[in-house]
DNA sequence: AAAGTGATCATG
DNA sequence: ATGATCACTTTG
């Protein structure tokens, strides 16, 4: 098993987005394992990002993302779609990639509906879970970048930084 | 094109 | 306590 450490989670946002790419994601239901590879993710950066939920700050749900890199962060979107994001770099500046494609399953809110991936998830430990992790095969993919999508109320920079990258 | 759905946060 | 907003998906 090649789990993915601690140190490989300690590193910007905007790194290891694409770093991401290719990892597989990791879920273990009930004794059953699934591990499906990361097709797409998007990265979120700090407060001065607009378009990221820490960007006012710290409050009961942004917390988790000033945390140390290495745990997940899952919230509830539009009442409907939990949405999986892992947390990184050091403790104290608000950073995480949205995972938003895995193989299979293309879209943020439909890969956690098939893992099951829901609230009960947010703060998951991926360097220690049972439940949710990723592993690295060595497997490096081609893959392009362009926009985020779903942030019209993000600043026109930030709406226009290069920060999605999906697998060819 | 538009609804569906509920947590979250700012306002009062 | 109330209301606006929202990192989406499905259906027509």
């Amino acid at each position: 098993m090649n789990r993915i450490k601690k140190e490989f989670y300690q590193n910007s946002a905007v790194d290891l987005a694409p770093a991401l790419l290719g990892k597989l994601l990791c879920r273990n239901i009930e004794g059953e394992i699934y591990k499906h590879r990361v097709t797409e993710t998007e990265c979120y950066f700090g407060e001065s990002d607009t378009a990221c939920h820490a960007h006012k700050g710290k409050t009961e749900r942004t917390k988790i993302l000033y945390e140390e890199g290495g745990i997940a962060y899952i919230y509830l979107c539009y009442g409907i779609h939990s949405l999986l994001n892992i947390v990184t770099g050091e403790k104290g500046f608000p950073q995480a990639v949205l995972i938003r494609g895995i193989e299979g399953y293309i879209g943020p809110g439909r890969l956690t509906k098939h893992l099951q991936i829901d609230r009960n998830l947010n703060g998951e430990d991926l360097v220690f879970s049972k439940k949710l992790w990723l592993e690295d095969d060595g497997f490096t993919p081609h893959y392009k970048v362009s926009k985020r999508v779903g942030i019209d109320y993000a600043s026109e920079e930030d709406r226009n930084r290069p920060w999605r990258f999906i697998v060819d």
